[in-house]
DNA sequence: CCCTGATTCGC
DNA sequence: GCGAATCAGG
């Protein structure tokens, strides 16, 4: 093990040679290099303390590396100390983070014995539901299969196959019907044990500490590997193969980037393909009468680029900011025209809900990583805070709008008020923000008050808003201000 | 120093 | 349009 650095980071050079153990346990970092971070966290309760060492590592490209492999290159003896002018990656963060969470879950399961019935129940349920599904699937399986068989036996009549077609019909929607509800019924039954295991957990007062014991950067080096390393062949040239061995893993780390980048793409796509489909299918509804006059030519979409999209989807596909680099192959789209709206619709207002508590969605499932109470954890949570915030306002405005409007007197030309929500910039103020602003602004309190008072602001942005909004210029001689001031001053002497 | 609002400028 | 950084006055 090495010795307890602390925190700043250090470079040092691994042997593998020493290690003890099986060689195939380290063989993959040979001529690696990456990041190593070691720490150890105690988690103290009322009655209980567990210790244990937190590993996490990472290779040059960022490429996690799970800690039970890392533990091995702990093992090595090491030399070539010296000081690291590098900065560790910022994974090594997250998986740290990661690991904590771990340790802490295992320390749960471990000194909690409901929790650990509760843990083992669930899968247990999860298991005997998905026996049962698979069991009723193959039955259905077999039964079609059957029928597919008798429809083509010779002597079958016209009405007899017709009659089989219909059967097998229905015998596959139920079989569909299955698996969906498996998976309905699966994830209901994960949620309700997260749920449950997560009051357990809150309930137990516990403190948990993680202290850094060394954080390394590391080159694995291995002498008499070499010579077996290297080809054969190529073994007069020590260095070019040596290149060659690096430039295969730059490929592959390229090739795993695109792919990823790729997936990520797709995703994008899929999004705005239903996207896409949704507000058509609100445009139709909507529209019942065509105006082919209006829409002369509907310029088709350019490729990558969201047509009229939401302000969330534009923000989605920035977030994975594949889309713009990565040509994706394009399945030819059959030049779907929209008719982009021109004013806030609600088929609009409720696709940007879906696409919210989407979001919602995906971070709870990823605020679940972190150990509770966390940096990380409370991120997410005030995240998953405003996007409900979002959602409930987004519902409110549906309301009371009294939901898509009807095909009536009123929905014709002098077209309706397009009520100044700023809707289409999740950025910009909202209207009642606005409106506190003005309101206190005129009240003459401070900018930094305000922004406290409106939350979430800083002083420079309400005096930025209130110029932009073209609110009197308040002279810095303003009596409230020098008021504050004095007042201050007399509480003082 | 502290506070304040005003302005700039990169995003 | 937004707001952090910066400026400048009290």
């Amino acid at each position: 093990m090495f010795p307890e650095f602390g925190q700043s980071p250090l470079s040092l050079e691994l042997n593998l040679d020493s290690y003890d153990e099986s060689w195939t346990n380290i063989a993959a970092f040979r001529g690696q290099s990456g990041w190593l971070l070691v720490a150890r966290a105690t988690i103290q309760s009322e009655h209980d303390l567990l210790r244990g060492k937190l590993i996490a590592a990472c290779d040059d490209y960022e490429t996690p590396i799970p800690a039970w492999r890392a533990t091995h290159l702990t093992q090595c003896r090491w030399d070539r100390l010296d000081h690291c002018y590098e900065d560790p990656p910022e994974i090594l963060d997250d998986l740290l983070c990661e690991e904590e969470g771990a340790f802490y879950a295992r320390w749960q399961r471990e000194m909690n014995t409901g929790l650990a019935a509760l843990y083992d129940r669930g899968q247990r349920n999860i298991e005997a539901l998905e026996a049962r599904a698979i069991a009723r699937t193959r039955v259905i399986d077999l039964q079609i299969a059957d029928l597919r068989r008798r429809r083509r036996m010779a002597d079958a009549s016209d009405e007899a196959r017709a009659m089989f077609t219909e059967i097998i019909a229905e015998l596959e929607a139920e079989h569909d019907h299955a698996i969906a509800q498996l998976a309905r019924q699966r994830a209901a039954l994960r949620r309700e044990a997260d749920a449950t295991e997560e009051t357990l957990w809150q309930r137990t007062d516990v403190l948990i500490e993680v202290e850094p014991l060394c954080l390394v950067r590391w080159h694995a080096k291995s002498n008499h590997s070499a010579a077996h390393l290297l080809d054969p062949e190529q073994s007069g040239s020590g260095g070019i193969s040596l290149l060659r061995v690096q430039r295969a893993d730059l490929v592959a780390v390229a090739r795993r980037r695109a792919k990823e980048a790729l997936e990520e793409a797709r995703r994008v796509e899929k999004t705005r393909a239903e996207v896409l489909a949704k507000t058509e299918a609100a445009e139709l509804s909507k529209k019942p009468s065509p105006q082919p006059e209006s829409v002369a030519k509907p310029p088709p979409f350019s490729r990558g680029k969201l047509p009229k999209a939401s302000p969330f989807l534009r923000k989605l596909a920035a977030a994975s900011k594949a889309a713009p680099v990565i040509s994706v192959p394009q399945p030819s789209l059959p030049q779907v025209v929209v008719a982009a709206p021109s004013q806030p619709n609600h088929g609009k207002l409720a696709i940007e809900r879906d696409l919210l508590a989407a979001m919602v969605e995906r971070l709870e499932e990823r605020g679940r990583k972190f150990f509770l109470g966390s940096r990380k954890y409370l991120q997410n949570k005030e995240e998953r805070a405003e996007l409900t915030g979002r959602i409930a306002a987004l519902d409110a405005v549906i309301a009371a709008h009294g939901g898509p409007p009807e095909i009536g007197t009123i929905r014709s030309l002098p077209n309706p008020p397009p009520t100044e929500l700023p809707d289409d910039q999740p950025n910009a103020w909202p209207v009642d923000r606005v409106e506190m602003l003005r309101r206190l602004w005129g009240q003459g309190m401070s900018a930094n008050d305000i922004g406290r008072a409106i939350g979430g602001v800083s002083r420079n942005a309400v005096i930025g808003k209130a110029k932009r909004l073209g609110l009197p210029i308040r002279a810095q001689t303003e009596i409230p201000a020098r008021q504050a001031t004095e007042n201050k001053l007399a509480a003082e002497s």
